[in-house]
DNA sequence: AACAATTTAATTGTGCGCAATATTAAATTC
DNA sequence: GAATTTAATATTGCGCACAATTAAATTGTT
């Protein structure tokens, strides 16, 4: 009985996978996050909802959809978890009542403020230039146009 | 009434999050594996776990769990499913009977051949060259490095 | 007007991801 | 050698992601 281990198929080796860095590296920055966020009663998906609020306020869900690329099956659950802890308030279209609109409370536009100095945050627990960090995340979304033509 | 947008303050806007971009390219990536992997009757989580294992076989829960970067609260219910699709075995440690030992089946071991082509379909889905996908993954996984530490 | 096609959100069910806890077993200490 | 500590896995509960389906309302066509 020899030692043997497979031949070392390169093309897939875990380490040599995109798909892997993304996804490790994915949930790794949720960690990071995860502290902070806890003490703003948000979650990680919960916080880029209120990211494209803050931006604009009154969007559909199918609109926060869009901009997130995420479908109503994650949206509606979370988005009611969010009304229920009184960040926002869902309201239903009375010209097309098949749209829901989501509109920040009080509550969820002065949670702006203290989510300010996150991504610096963030930036130094990294120890990143902000260059490096801009430069990458470019890169990424670049390579995120071509996976989704 | 002014068609008041908000301060436009670009720490916080959604674009210029490395998080994001990780996030929504990881979910991108998984979405473009799905159907090659349904085909192979994997989930994506699930053929993490076999790029493990054809690396090195018979390892325990907790080993597979360094690699992924997972624990066990993922694992177990994760190497359950796939222990019932008949993928692998899991063999408590007669030594020291803390330890799982995790082991692929003929059928996972043979599924290792269909598997091989898969990293190179993705390579010609995104339309990117080798280096370009070997680049960014090495300059995330550096980053990652840096989370982690 | 009637009816088909389209749009939008909600619902249902499965599989993660992870924190917190429990359980079990081995190792260590006293 | 009994008790404590440590280590490894399992369990529980919650919150996503997403496919598939359903429901409801608008639009388009005849």
């Amino acid at each position: 009985m020899s030692d043997k281990k497979k031949p070392a198929n390169q093309t897939l080796r875990l380490d040599n996978q995109l798909c892997f860095a993304l996804y490790s590296t994915s949930l790794a920055m949720t960690k990071m996050y995860k502290p902070m966020l806890d003490a703003n009663g948000l979650t990680y998906p919960q916080y880029l909802v209120m990211l494209v609020l803050w931006e604009e306020d009154g969007l559909t869900v199918s609109q926060i959809g869009e901009r997130l690329f995420l479908d109503s099956g994650t949206l509606t659950p979370l988005l009611k978890r969010m009304e229920s802890t009184g960040l926002l308030l869902r309201l239903r279209d009375t010209e097309d009542e098949r749209r829901v609109y989501v509109g920040l409370t009080a509550a969820g536009n002065s949670l702006r403020r203290t989510a300010t100095d996150l991504p610096s945050c963030v930036q130094s627990l990294t120890g990143c230039s902000l260059s490096e960090i801009v430069s990458l995340s470019e890169n990424i979304k670049a390579f995120r146009q071509r996976l989704m033509r």
